[in-house]
DNA sequence: TCATCTCAATGTGTCAACACTTTATTGTCT
DNA sequence: AGACAATAAAGTGTTGACACATTGAGATGA
């Protein structure tokens, strides 16, 4: 058990947050697929732990809305539809605008300084055709737009939101087209942000992340119209 | 224990409902005051359940932002400062506007007249200066608008982010001159959303829960400078 | 054959007891 | 007296066991 201690707060990694975990990459690499029911004692089994603390963590994992829970019938890995990734992302199109307006008018230069240096590391990895970089880049990218708002709910309540796109978005396919076209996007945010200008920042970041929601749209319907 | 089907899906109450509604309501009432720790088995022998049930309702309770919980020291009422109470509402205004643009191209007839009613209702209620009814209605008002949007993610996270903004504003104390500006810009918000003017609700829509934040502000600076 | 009922089998809901951590108290030394 | 260490008290973390609900399989009758 290590203890961390961040700024004024203590973090804590608890057994729990633990057994959380374990979940949580059991849904992200498919050894529990969307809409399986998970079993409280054969969870708390392979984990090695009593069946009150596995069921702790899922009740705890509901929140973070990887799975849901039915009273008398316990959690199963929640199935999201194509229409609820839909409207998660104009939630986060939400976040994205007011993330926009706080964050043009709270940028620190090292933050700016750290932004500058991820879109050329973001450029390089477009120009080398490498998706999987550039993939890793973006959410880097996105998660210090956030951190610059200096809003903690707000960036945890992003968090939470990208986690249930997740388990929509198996894994991001796009195309480079695509790829590029977002980068354009990032490239005007970040000058508008870096030039105060708080409307403009707080639009093209909306709009990038709406236009995200079309891409997506167009991805599904053209691969697997209804999986 | 009762079952209630809605629509295709069942929503049953449960044991762990009532407790946390208990808590709620000793929070709501003052029974527990902010910062104050909470008991695992104190409160599980006030209500008469097992420590277990209590320790789950905490955690529950957890997520919706009305309790802290901190590893090996339990459960505290959570102490909202007025910096993240300004915080939630940034957060509460990214949502309204979403809930703007979306409302204006998903308003329904019957949701059309629900919402004049109210109006009516809130006109009447400020004639005759009864603040009370007002901010009752004022709730009922804002809660049909989220409930257009037909975005059941949205309607819950604004819930969440409301009850845990009561934290703060123990009870909202207005003047009368602010509830006449409030109901004013529900007037202009109603309009725009009636005759589908998208882009136009949602910025009255934003702008309304801003100009509220600023209301609190200047409720809160003028009668108690800091708490 | 099919619908329905009965009754196991499986799995969740709840509890009380024990293990470990934190917090308060007491006693000791300077 | 004040600071610090040892120790007792209180509270949370975790577990296994029992109570209850749900699910599924087999028996019964039309």
């Amino acid at each position: 058990m290590s203890k961390v201690t961040l700024r004024d707060a203590e973090v804590i990694a608890t057994r729990l947050d633990d057994i959380k975990e374990k979940v949580r990459s059991m849904i992200a690499d498919g050894t529990l697929h969307p809409g399986e029911r998970v079993n409280e004692q054969a969870l708390a089994a392979q984990l090695g732990v009593g069946r009150n603390s596995a069921r702790e963590a899922l009740r705890s994992l509901e929140r973070s809305g990887l799975v849901r829970i039915v009273p008398n019938r316990g959690a199963e890995v929640r199935k999201v539809s194509l229409e609820a990734a839909l409207d998660l992302y104009d939630l986060r199109a939400s976040i994205a605008r007011t993330a926009g307006r706080l964050s043009a008018s709270r940028l620190e230069n090292e933050e700016e300084t750290q932004l500058l240096a991820l879109m050329d590391q973001m450029e390089v990895a477009l120009k080398a055709r490498d998706g999987g970089t550039y993939h890793k880049l973006n959410k880097t990218f996105h998660d210090l737009l956030m951190a610059i708002t200096k809003n903690p709910r707000l960036i945890d309540l992003n968090n939470t939101i990208e986690a249930e796109l997740s388990l929509y978005l198996r894994k991001g396919v796009y195309t480079m087209a695509q790829m590029q076209q977002s980068h354009t996007e990032h490239s005007r945010l970040v000058e508008a942000l870096r030039n105060g200008q708080v409307t403009e920042t707080a639009d093209l970041f909306e709009s990038h992340i709406l236009t995200g929601k079309q891409r997506m749209l167009d991805t599904v319907t053209r691969s697997a119209p209804e999986a």
